[in-house]
DNA sequence: GTGATTGCAAATCTTTTGCACTAAA
DNA sequence: TTTAGTGCAAAAGATTTGCAATCAC
């Protein structure tokens, strides 16, 4: 079997027509090949350059931007003035480890939500968002 | 009865120890005389400018900054790059209409979330909030 | 080739900070 | 007085944008 380093990358970039540049590859191997991941874009801006691909941290935002516009990432907003970039796209919620300032997935199955009121007239939900934070100590 | 127009204001600044300087009581009077409110550094700044609040943009920031500290407004965030501050305390939730900005509360009893797992080893829970976000239309 | 994409630097936006000045106690 | 608080302008971060150069098709 060959080796295809790029596959998953180039089928999520297909899958949405997103050009499959060097860069987009780059970053969308590193995103996507690891797992779930929650990444700043400062964050992915050094994993590339550690991995040896050359790309702009201006580059880094604009591809984060595309990659959430067309669904195959989550912005996951916990902190004022810096976003996170969720590759989990499923419904999920988080736990934020406010010392750290990291992320941890928590399933959607495992949790309820009961009894929130409807949608004001005129408005459907997008998305909830259950953000549970963390401090350190007991 | 007299009029006390900064009677509230200068109970809750008394109350966290902070002095009543002109700006904070008019701030305070803003933020707290007017029911539960969800603002923006930006828009507070404003909001003071029309009432005849002299205030720098940069003591809004410090002013809202220290009401936060003290407990006396709670910090949401739901927009990358941009803070609101709230001046429901207690425990409650938010439905963010995304296409406007706005935040409304919801009140927490009315809510149920369910399941949570527990915090990991090492930490406690600070905070949950739930944020339901909505988009314009059906 | 031709239009999409990139890089870079400059621009924007929100928020914070340093410091001389002002006001509360 | 004495010390906290304020205003202003500059600084700091994060993110976006304009435009010429570059790359994918």
């Amino acid at each position: 079997m060959t080796v295809r380093p790029y596959t998953k990358a180039l089928d999520r970039l297909k899958s949405v027509g997103l050009r499959p540049t060097r860069q987009r590859l780059g970053l969308g191997k590193l995103l996507f090949e690891g797992g779930d991941r929650h990444v700043t874009a400062e964050d992915l801006h050094g994993q590339a350059s550690q991995a040896g691909v050359r790309v702009s941290l201006a580059t880094v935002y604009n591809t984060l931007n595309q990659f959430t516009e067309a669904g195959l990432l989550r912005e996951v907003v916990v902190e004022a003035g810096r976003s996170y970039f969720d590759t989990n796209t499923s419904a999920h919620h988080h736990f934020f480890y406010e010392s750290t300032g990291s992320l941890q997935d928590i399933p959607a199955e495992q949790v309820r939500v009961h009894n929130l009121p409807a949608a004001p007239a005129g408005t459907s939900v997008s998305r909830v968002d259950v953000i549970v934070r963390l401090r350190a100590g007991t």
